[in-house]
DNA sequence: TTTTGAGTTGTTCGA
DNA sequence: GTCGAACAACTCAAA
């Protein structure tokens, strides 16, 4: 006698290792499994940016391949989730639905709708922890409420947290007749204009790709991480997995697992692979402060920074964007992202602090542009960082932290490597000008090929200024608190 | 309830 | 070049 099938639903937990709710739809159904990812259209839904849309596309023609191999399918289907799991339901026989959990509003709303909907009509919903260490709810603090500073909340993590043991991938699946969507018609590939084209070079998508990443990373550069990571000069310094975990290609539990057996066989420093881990773990945090504060991709986590004077500026938003504000190393970091759909955390520190106190531009603005051009963005760590950086999130940096994005430059980017690869026209700069042409003399410039103005902006705003200007915003904000 | 110590990622200035 | 202190005031977590 057959089982009925059941319903996977796959979301931001693209892989099949390691994976709990599709683990659990097999013992239910005999491997007759639906497997389908929804292109939700509920509107309260924040729209992925077009960097995610070309990786997301990517990985699901990766899924796609690896279920087939396995004699199933992925159904691709269109709508409000409420609907697709219904006509799913109807068309297939199936009597059950797993899906992993997720944490930001609009998701788990839409989960908790459809939850109630299918248990009044008897149909099985379970669901599951695949994104995360610990989920949201579980870390508390002696007074019973969550935590806001991460150090307490990592020393609590590394406390209480039990890997679970790892489930492994399906071995074949049954089918089971489903219509589905094509997936190019999606257009999920970036187009008018297409640029991704530097995507390719850096970027495989997909759950193997994942893996070999972790891997490489744990073979090497993970024995060095607590120096290198700060390194953008480097192109192994951090372990590069940030858009695999945002799309769940591969779980945090599985990199914390293959960590802590390298920390347990003494074949890497403990003290840089805990390093490693903690950063896993600052991608936790960031969903504990989203999944208490909703509106962290909008609303100021402090309301107090509801009286910065922000300035609105649409062409110094531009040069930043574009990476044109004349400081190389900001530029580089610009560029970098519009090339590859990624940059490097370091710099990303350095942008943001010029965005929002140098140009006095609101974070929100930073925040969206991260969240259209980065294949890593993601609901919680975007937002989290955005306003950490800005000094309205949670355990900020204190308002006198402004980045200088000179020393900045020379202190991280020690070869001169980074800004001479993402700023070519400043390559024969020698590495004491790099960070700061404008202050090389005429004849060194010409030497380098360089006219500022022509080849390479003029700093759109100066440091010691721009400085003056952050620090004068925050003694306004603190008036009109005092105010108030 | 009160108290105490601490808080991812920095910069500048002056000795 | 290198080093330590000052930069404010506040919130958080735990004793």
């Amino acid at each position: 006698m057959s089982q009925a099938p059941a319903i996977m639903w796959f979301r931001r937990d693209l892989r099949l290792r390691d994976n709990p709710a599709l683990d659990a739809a097999l013992r239910t159904s005999d491997g007759r499994i639906v497997c389908v990812y929804i292109r939700e259209t509920d509107p309260t839904w924040r729209a992925m940016g077009e960097a995610s849309q070309w990786w997301l596309d990517k990985s699901l023609r990766a899924l796609s391949a690896d279920l087939e191999a396995l004699g199933s399918q992925l159904v691709l289907r269109t709508g409000s989730a409420g609907q697709v799991i219904d006509a799913l339901l109807k068309e297939t026989g199936a009597q059950s639905v797993f899906w992993n959990r997720r944490y930001d509003r609009p998701g788990r709303e839409i989960d908790g709708a459809l939850k109630s909907a299918l248990l009044a009509q008897y149909i099985s919903v379970t669901s599951f922890n695949g994104s995360l260490l610990t989920e949201p709810w579980t870390q508390v603090t002696g007074a019973g409420g969550y935590y806001k500073v991460y150090s307490p909340y990592w020393r609590a993590v590394q406390a209480n947290y039990v890997c679970p043991p790892s489930i492994d991938a399906p071995l074949s699946l049954l089918p089971v007749k489903a219509e589905t969507e094509a997936l190019e018609d999606w257009q999920l590939h970036p187009h008018a204009p297409d640029w991704s084209a530097g995507f390719d070079a850096i970027w495989t998508p997909g759950e193997s790709n994942a893996r070999d990443r972790l891997f490489a990373f744990l073979d090497g550069p993970v024995e060095i991480y607590g120096d290198d990571r700060d390194r953008p000069d480097l192109e192994f310094g951090t372990s590069g997995l940030s858009p695999h975990l945002a799309f769940g290609e591969i779980s945090p539990a599985q990199v914390w697992r293959a960590t802590q057996n390298r920390i347990d066989a003494n074949q890497v420093d403990e003290g840089h692979a805990r390093k490693f881990l903690s950063e896993v773990a600052w991608r936790d945090f960031a969903y504990v402060l989203l999944f208490h504060n909703p509106d962290l991709a909008e609303e100021n986590y402090k309301p107090d920074f509801d009286l910065m004077p922000w300035q609105d500026d649409a062409d110094l938003l531009r040069a930043w964007q574009t990476g044109q504000t004349g400081y190389p190393i900001v530029d580089a970091g610009m560029r970098q992202l519009w090339t590859t759909g990624w940059m490097h955390n370091r710099v990303r520190m350095i942008v943001a602090s010029f965005l929002t106190k140098h140009l006095l531009i609101d974070w929100r603005r930073g925040e969206d542009w991260f969240w259209d051009t980065l294949v890593d963005a993601d609901p919680a760590s975007n937002s989290a960082s955005w306003q950490w950086v800005a000094g309205s999130g949670a355990d900020a940096a204190p308002y006198f932290r402004i980045f200088n994005p000179i020393t900045q430059g020379e202190k991280f980017d020690q070869t001169g490597n980074y800004v001479r690869k993402w700023c070519p026209e400043l390559a024969r700069l020698p590495r004491k000008y790099l960070f700061c042409p404008w202050k090389a003399g005429p004849l060194i410039l010409r030497e380098a090929g360089i006219t500022l103005g022509e080849t390479y902006p003029n700093p759109i705003v100066d440091h010691k200024t721009g400085r003056a200007r952050a620090l004068a915003a925050y003694d306004i904000l603190k008036e009109r608190r005092d105010a108030a």
